[in-house]
RNA sequence: GGCGCUAUCGUCUAGUGGUUAGGACACCAGGUUUUCAUCCUGGUAACAGGAGUCCGAUUCUCCUUAGCGCUACCA
C-alpha cells in the first residue's frame, strides 16, 4: 500500500526552543493544510532531545502560538484549556511538562519520554549488524576533523571503533561505563534515490553520507533516530519539512531500510529567507510569530502571507487572498516551489490591510486600541503613566513630540533599526504635512489638543457630530437609521455594509467619539492624551448612544 | 573544500516549444481625500550566461556562474 492510499497522517515536531519561529509556523501550517485537505490527522510532537538547548516555558509557547494562529491538531501535546475538544480517549498528563497534556494512541509525543524506546532500536541495529558502538571522544573527534580538513577531506567518522575493536573488546568497555555513543553503519558507494513530493527525484552517494551518531552517550537519541522512529511507530505518512533537513534525508532513508520499515513520503519544502537571501534570522526583523501578534498583524493576514511564501494554486490565479477553507481546499504539496521565499514585510503590511478592511468596525475599534497600546514609541498605557496627572501628561505629550520633531528633521539619519517606528505611524505621510505646516499650526494642535479633550461637552456633543461624521464617510447616500446600524452591528448582525467601512474612514468616527470634536489632532494621539481607560469609555459611550 | 538544492520584474509569483511574458506588493507620476492604517488611474521593471536539440527555445538537455542549505554526541 503506498502512503497516500493509507490514512493521511502527519505531524509537526518543534524543538522547543523558544518561540515559534515564522518558518516554523509556515511548515506547521503546510501539514495542517495537507492533514485537512485530506481529512487525516495533524499530530504535535515535541524533538526535546538536545538537553543543553532547554528553555524553560518553549513548550508552552510553541502551543499557545499555534493555537492562536488557528492551526488545531487532533493528537500530541496540549495545554488543559484545548483538551475538552480532543476526541482522543487517550489523555495523560505529560512527565516532563507540568501542565501539559498528551493525547493520542502513539504517545508519548514528546521525546524525552521515549528514552527506552530509542535505546530499544538504537541496540537492535546494533546487534543486526546495521550499527556500532562508538567511544570515540570529543578530543579525538576533533582531532579528526582538523586533520581531515588540513587534508582537504570531507570531515567524516573514520570508522575506528567499528575497524580496530574486536567484540570482545567492545563488551568490555561497554562494563567500564565508558561514554559510549551508536553510528549508523552507512553503506558504501551506494546510491540512495528518493522521489520527493516537492523536488522530484533526489539522489545521493552514501560515500558522503557520514556514519551519523544515532545515539548519544548522554542517553538521548539525536534527531536521526528519534523522528525516524516515532515517525514510523506514530504512522506517520508524509514527512513535511524544512528544505533543511533534505541532505540528512538519504540517512533517514537508510534506518527505514535497516529497520525493514516502509518510508513515508518526503517533502522538503523551501526556506524562508531574509533580503539578502539567507536563511530567515532573528538579526534582520522579527521571526518570533508573536512578535507580528503584538505588532497588530491580524492572525488571519499571517496565515494568508505564510502561506503564499512557497505556494499557490497556479493556473494563473490572481487571487491573494484566501481564507483557511480556501486554502485548505485549494492546497497542493505539488504546487509548493523549490526556491526559496524572501520575507517581504511590505506585502505582509497590504495583506493586513485587506484583513482590517474586511472585520466589522466594532472589533476594529479594539483593534485599533490594541494596535496603540502595542506600539513601541507610545508606551503610554503603563501603570505608570495611568497614574500620571493631566501636567504629567502634557509635559509627556510635549517631550516626545519633539523627539518625533527632531527625528523627522533627521530622518536621513535614521538607519535601519527604527523602520518599524516609522512603519507604525505612517512617516512618510506625516512627515509631509509637517513639513508644509507651520510652526503656529503644529502648536496650536500640541496646545489645543488638551483644551479641545478638556473644554469639550462631549457626553451631548459627541453622538450627533458622529452621526454627520459617519454620514458623509459613507457617501452621504445612507439614511441615518442606516448608519446607526452600520456603527452598532448588535442591531443588525447581517448588515454587511459594515464592511463598505474603510479603514481610513474609521478614523471620522474614532476621532469624534473620543472628541466630540471634526477637527482634533489624530485619534491616536488624542486616545494616547486621553489613557487607554477613558478611551474605551468614551468608545463604548458613543457606540451606545447611537 | 565536499555533497545537495535552486535560478521569470526590487519582492511574492503566473505562464508557454511560437504570448505585446500576466498578476500582486513595493516604487514612480497624476488625481481624490477635513491631518491620520483612505481610495482611483497610469507608468517603470524580469525569463542569470553559454552551448546543444528544434523551423523556432524563457520553456527540453548539458555546462558555467551565482545564491542558499547541509557537512556536530544541534535540531
Amino acid at each position: 500500500m503506498t502512503n497516500q492510499e493509507k490514512k493521511i497522517r502527519v505531524r509537526f515536531a518543534p524543538s522547543p526552543t523558544g518561540y515559534l519561529h515564522i518558518g516554523g509556523l509556515r511548515t506547521a501550517l503546510y501539514n495542517y493544510l495537507f492533514a485537512r485537505k485530506h481529512e487525516g490527522v495533524f499530530a504535535l510532537r515535541i524533538e526535546d532531545t538536545d538537553q543543553k538547548r532547554f528553555v524553560a516555558g518553549a513548550v508552552e509557547n510553541l502551543i499557545k502560538a499555534l493555537e492562536q494562529m488557528g492551526l488545531n491538531w487532533d493528537e500530541g501535546v496540549f495545554e488543559d484549556a484545548q483538551i475538552q475538544n480532543i476526541k482522543s480517549a487517550k489523555k495523560e498528563n505529560s512527565k516532563t511538562y507540568p501542565g501539559i497534556i498528551e493525547a493520542g494512541e502513539f504517545g508519548p509525543y514528546v521525546q524525552s519520554e521515549r528514552l527506552e524506546l530509542y535505546k530499544k532500536y538504537a541496540e537492535q541495529l546494533v546487534s543486526d549488524g546495521k550499527a556500532y558502538y562508538c567511544f570515540c571522544d570529543s578530543i579525538r573527534l576533533e582531532e579528526m576533523r582538523e586533520k581531515q580538513q588540513k587534508e582537504k577531506l570531507p570531515p567524516m567518522y573514520d570508522r575506528y571503533c567499528l575497524d580496530t575493536l574486536t567484540p570482545e573488546e567492545v563488551a568490555k568497555k561497554l562494563e567500564t561505563k565508558i561514554p559510549v555513543t551508536i553510528r549508523l553503519k552507512v553503506p558504501k558507494n551506494e546510491v540512495i534515490e528518493f522521489e520527493d513530493i516537492v523536488r522530484g527525484k533526489v539522489k545521493f552517494n552514501t560515500d558522503n553520507i557520514d556514519d551519523q551518531v544515532l545515539f548519544k552517550s548522554d542517553g538521548f537519541p539525536t534527531y536521526h533516530l528519534a523522528s525516524v522512529v516515532d515517525d514510523h511507530l506514530m504512522e506517520i505518512t508524509q514527512v513535511i519539512r524544512g528544505e533543511e533537513w533534505l541532505p540528512s534525508t538519504p540517512k533517514h532513508i537508510l534506518l527505514y531500510r535497516a529497520f525493514g520499515w516502509q518510508e513515508p513520503d518526503f517533502a522538503h519544502i523551501p526556506l524562508l529567507l531574509n533580503a539578502d537571501k539567507s536563511k530567515l534570522s532573528k538579526r534582520q526583523g522579527d521571526v518570533a510569530v508573536e512578535d507580528y501578534l503584538k505588532k497588530g498583524y491580524l492572525k488571519e493576514a499571517v496565515i494568508n502571507f505564510v502561506a503564499m511564501l512557497g505556494w499557490n494554486e497556479g493556473e494563473g490565479s490572481v487571487q491573494e487572498i484566501f481564507s483557511m477553507e480556501e486554502l485548505i481546499q485549494k492546497f497542493d504539496l505539488k504546487k509548493v516551489h523549490k526556491a526559496g521565499a524572501v520575507f517581504d514585510i511590505k506585502k505582509l503590511d497590504w495583506i493586513n490591510g485587506q484583513y482590517i478592511k474586511k472585520i466589522p468596525v466594532e472589533q476594529l475599534y479594539s483593534n485599533v486600541i490594541v494596535f496603540l497600546a502595542e506600539k513601541d514609541y507610545f508606551k503610554i498605557w503603563s501603570a505608570e503613566h495611568e497614574a500620571w496627572n493631566e501636567t504629567e501628561k502634557e509635559e509627556y505629550i510635549k517631550r516626545v513630540l519633539t523627539i518625533e520633531q527632531d527625528r523627522l528633521q533627521n530622518l536621513s539619519q535614521v538607519g535601519d533599526e527604527n523602520e518599524f517606528f516609522f512603519r507604525d505611524i505612517n512617516f512618510d505621510k506625516k512627515l509631509l504635512y509637517w513639513k508644509e505646516m507651520s510652526k503656529e499650526k503644529l502648536n496650536y494642535s500640541l496646545e489645543h489638543s488638551m483644551e479641545i479633550l478638556s473644554d469639550i461637552d462631549w457626553e451631548n456633543q459627541a453622538p450627533d457630530i458622529a452621526i454627520n461624521i459617519i454620514n458623509t464617510a459613507l457617501n452621504k447616500d445612507l439614511e441615518v437609521s442606516n448608519t446607526i446600524n452600520l456603527v452598532n452591528p448588535e442591531l443588525d448582525e447581517n448588515n454587511n455594509e459594515l464592511h463598505k467601512l474603510s479603514v481610513g474612514e474609521l478614523y471620522w468616527p474614532l476621532r469624534v467619539a473620543l472628541t466630540g470634536q471634526q477637527k482634533s489632532p489624530s485619534p491616536a494621539d488624542c486616545a494616547w492624551v486621553l489613557g487607554k481607560k477613558e478611551t474605551l469609555r468614551r468608545i463604548e459611550n458613543a457606540l451606545s448612544s447611537l
